[in-house]
DNA sequence: CCAAAAGTGTTCCGTCTACACCCATGG
DNA sequence: CCATGGGTGTAGACGGAACACTTTTGG
């Protein structure tokens, strides 16, 4: 099969992420400018180096926390980068993650540390290196999901309104949708339940507050 | 963002091949026992180490050619595995491919030369390292893009039967389909198109053999 | 009193599922 | 002549898509 270790070389291994956020009714993208050599300047994604002492998971997990101070989230691997010349530094191979955050979460002060910003998904620049094929790849995935599992609640506060929630799947399928039809669509697949409250924030008449669901217990 | 290189630590990088074949109504995988430390003996995917003149694509075909003598295959990325100890010699980053193959154009003297075997992938011994984890994505992975995706066709020979098409759905999904139902759904699919070739192969009475239709030109 | 968002059912159509018998042929 | 696998249609269930009006209330 293969030979010992020895005789092979090294690599940089760093990790990617892409984070998401739900704000003004668009899907958005937190990015900034590089602060460093190569592509000083550019628009990029956040990402870190992986340390010897973790795994490409609590890579990701420690980036992100650096980055927004939150410590647990949604968070999938997108895939392995690794063209040769995607850094024009060194040899480094990326792996990407896809987090979902809600936006109000977000450390305004670590977002002003970090020098990031919320872009929407659809007024993005061009990205440092091979980041927007990753941001593509990311989406693609969070589009498919959408359809088998209940992602949006982490782009959402804890209580949230129907109307919002179909903002979201809107913003992630970048299609409108009808409200009678996407309301008896929720209400079928039985991931969220009314409260008692109402958010009279966007309406004169208020609209009902609903939350998540917890797993029905056994 | 991140710091400059020299401060990072590197990594071994790998990549490790689930190659997938249709034998006998089943789904087959190609494994082998390791013929190095760590963990000679034990039942493991064919891998190699990344080199520094190509990308992680590169690697995993030329990996596959060295195995298999074939050039041009299914391949998709399953994903990037680095748990710290998932190696136990050193550290070694792993990315995993996902190859789809004919088993009849499978090079018999590379079989041997590599000491490698097709095995059912509901009679998978135990693997070596995260190597079961892989597959197991692998699998899952399969399953969601057979619905989205013409792949069966790289698993058969360029002319085939319905019958056998039907069994490497049946065998990919692990789950039985209604003849009628499949052929009905196959037709308005519009993948495969007739020809007037018969296989007296399987039956007495002869079944049509059917292709993957080209794209339609423009 | 009116603008603005919330909330609510029915009908239609297409897709998926279940289901059973005749055909052709080699041995 | 019979065992073996190949080939075919229809009816009912189900789920998704289209579609419009009433309610509430702050300003």
């Amino acid at each position: 099969m293969t030979n010992f270790y020895s005789e092979h070389s090294r690599y940089f291994v760093s990790v990617d992420c892409i984070v998401f956020g739900f704000d003004e009714g668009k899907l958005k993208l937190l990015i900034g400018r590089r602060q460093m050599d190569p592509g000083r300047g550019e628009w990029s994604l956040y990402g870190g180096f992986v340390r010897e002492e973790e795994s490409l998971e609590d890579a990701a997990h420690r980036t992100l926390q650096e980055l927004t101070g939150l410590k647990k989230m949604y968070l999938k691997q997108v895939g392995a980068f690794g063209a040769i010349d995607r850094d024009p530094g060194e040899r480094v191979i990326s792996v990407a993650y896809c987090a979902l955050i809600n936006v109000k979460d977000y450390n305004r002060h670590l977002q002003e540390k970090h020098g990031v910003e919320w872009v929407a998904i659809n007024e993005l620049p061009p990205l440092y290196s091979d980041h927007n094929k990753m941001v593509q790849k990311a989406i693609n995935m969070l589009r498919k999901r959408l359809g088998t599992e209940p992602l949006s609640f982490n782009l959402l506060p804890s209580l949230f309104t129907l109307t919002q929630l179909q903002q979201v799947y809107e913003a992630i399928l970048d299609e409108p949708n009808d409200k009678r039809n996407f309301r008896k669509r929720m209400k079928s697949l039985d991931f969220i339940e009314k409260t008692e409250l109402v958010d009279k924030q966007s309406s004169k008449r208020g609209a009902a507050l609903y939350r998540f669901k917890k797993k029905a217990e056994v």
